[in-house]
DNA sequence: ACCACCGGTTGAAACGTTTCAACAGCGACC
DNA sequence: GGTCGCTGTTGAAACGTTTCAACCGGTGGT
């Protein structure tokens, strides 16, 4: 249905192997076979198979990127930053949705095999997976978003999580908030998911621990911002005021918290930034015939607003 | 690096068309031959090439999303439904980021067109746009989301626009309204928005036109939720209370108009099933070698919450 | 006058699949 | 005993590119 090179070529009356030197200035072409061959492309409407391409030279110029839910707007923002510099190198991006299910992560990471991506984004590993050597050991370069590296092969952009609950739990406790509790998405990330760690850790350091229900509470450390927001909901329709009954904390700055309605203290972190390293990180990688085996640091910042504050007095 | 269809058939000492029949149950084989190339398979962990599938049968199994804007949750979730529905059919989903800007989107759409994608959808296209006769002569079926259809091939899930705005303006005016602005986002969408112009209409219909700017009105129509909300915070900072000194309409029901905090009235669409729609609309045509050519009727659902209320008295 | 080189062009071999016609062996049927 | 029809298996031709070695005619140097 679509033109093919052949057709170009024996319209313009030329060999393919011209059509193709004009297309990409691989080797001189005399102008006015140059202009028969521009006007036969022009005319057939022609354009670039890119899955021939893809086959014959051994590179598709395609990113995956494997998220657990496009629907957060931290990890929308990172996948889409990482389009927009990967576009600017001429690869395109498959997004994989994980749906926090490990099971469709693999199957979707078999999938990002099976098309042959040049390399891969994992903006939120599962902590300890197995999935990133599935992909090394075939020479893809994957770059991860974790605390953690557990292969050499792999680049990292790492997040001090630890850190960033330390200074979240020393802000709380300065407002007198003892009872500190941990929530997370309804999902199976639990296990993927290093935050609660870090919360205990850095409670852990004062001598106190994580108390378990948020009814318990008078603060409550979320997992991020989405879950942040829909506790605040679940709070004030059970009749819990906050901040004068509970405080709530959230992660990743998402541009809603800032939003005077919700108002929400949380630990920011640069999404965009970090689609952008992560991106250049792979794509040099792939330009260079290697892993991307390399680390850099993100620095969180603790942005303090109006869903924390003193402890109520009577608990 | 990769281990090939011919590396199979050696390690198990039969031929490549064998290897290709055990993997798709083209052809019977015998038992034991079965077993040998599954264990070749299993071994030399091969994993078929997809770029070599899509070249040689004329598919590539890839859908085409083209989208204004993944940060807002109506049509990330739309492209969501889309990319569950496609994987359940072995496809694949290509999202195209277009960032309400036309030059992206053609330049976009050029690239869906050379990695030959099967299908493309348009949650919100250009109106009286020529892209997609630019992917219909091709003969690949577009299904678009839009309130009226240029094109007889074209797929349309149609929303009626002006019939949802209607019911807005009757709300308006039940509570007192008179002055009644439109909002759209800073991007250059307003000449793709049909809103707008279904706002005018319906207010023509009682003999009213929209006011110039919001400061001028009692009632703002919003393009969507994620501006809704944003001009709630815009307005609040700027000293006039929702509802009681403005009412703030959006459109889309995303899950965060609900929310406690925002309870925004608005305009329900309900993405998932569009996008599921759209998903088998263009699937149903890729099956049937035909265009789209199809059209179904959304309802929407005027979803009264807080954000609206009775004019104020002097105004 | 010869050779070397250079700009321009091309044929053909890949890349990893699918698919089709062909064929080998073999039991069954008349 | 020849023919038919099965079940398994295969060689080879595509699919639309890229790329490399080869070729051709002309020009400049010696």
């Amino acid at each position: 249905m679509s033109a093919t090179m052949r057709d170009v070529a024996r319209r313009s009356g030329v060999s393919v192997a011209t059509v193709s030197n004009v297309l990409h200035n691989t080797a001189p072409v005399a102008e006015p076979t140059r202009l028969r061959v521009l006007e036969a492309i022009e005319q057939l409407g022609y354009r670039q198979n890119e899955v021939a391409r893809s086959l014959k030279r051994q590179t598709t110029h395609t990113l995956g990127v494997s998220i657990p839910d496009s629907l957060n707007p931290f990890h929308a923002t990172l996948a889409l930053e990482v389009e927009r510099r990967a576009h600017r190198d001429g690869f395109a991006v498959l997004v994989a949705e994980t749906e926090n299910d490990p099971e469709t992560e693999m199957a979707q990471v078999r999938a990002l095999v099976g098309r042959r991506v040049d390399g891969v984004i994992f903006p939120a590993v599962t902590a300890g997976s197995a999935i990133p050597s599935e992909l090394l050991d075939r020479g893809i370069p994957v770059v991860v978003v974790s605390f953690e590296g557990q292969d050499e092969r792999l680049g990292i952009i790492a997040v001090d999580e630890f850190a960033a609950m330390d200074e979240v739990v020393e802000h709380l406790l300065s407002l007198g908030h003892r009872r500190i509790a941990f929530a997370h998405s309804g999902q199976q990330e639990e296990q993927v998911d290093i935050r609660p760690e870090a919360l205990r850790v850095a409670l852990a350091r004062r001598g106190l621990e994580p108390v378990a229900g948020v009814d318990a509470a008078t603060a409550v450390c979320c997992t991020n911002d989405v879950v942040a927001i829909a506790l605040l909901d679940e709070m004030e329709r059970g009749g819990r005021r906050v901040p004068q009954d509970v405080s709530v904390v959230g992660f990743d700055d998402i541009p809603l918290a800032a939003h005077r309605r919700i108002d929400l203290t949380t630990v920011r972190q640069p999404a965009r930034e970090m689609g952008r390293l992560a991106a250049e990180m792979v794509l040099s990688a792939i330009a260079d015939r290697r892993h991307a085996a390399e680390r850099v640091m993100i620095e969180t910042e603790l942005i303090v607003r109006g869903s924390t504050g003193p402890v109520a007095e009577a608990a």
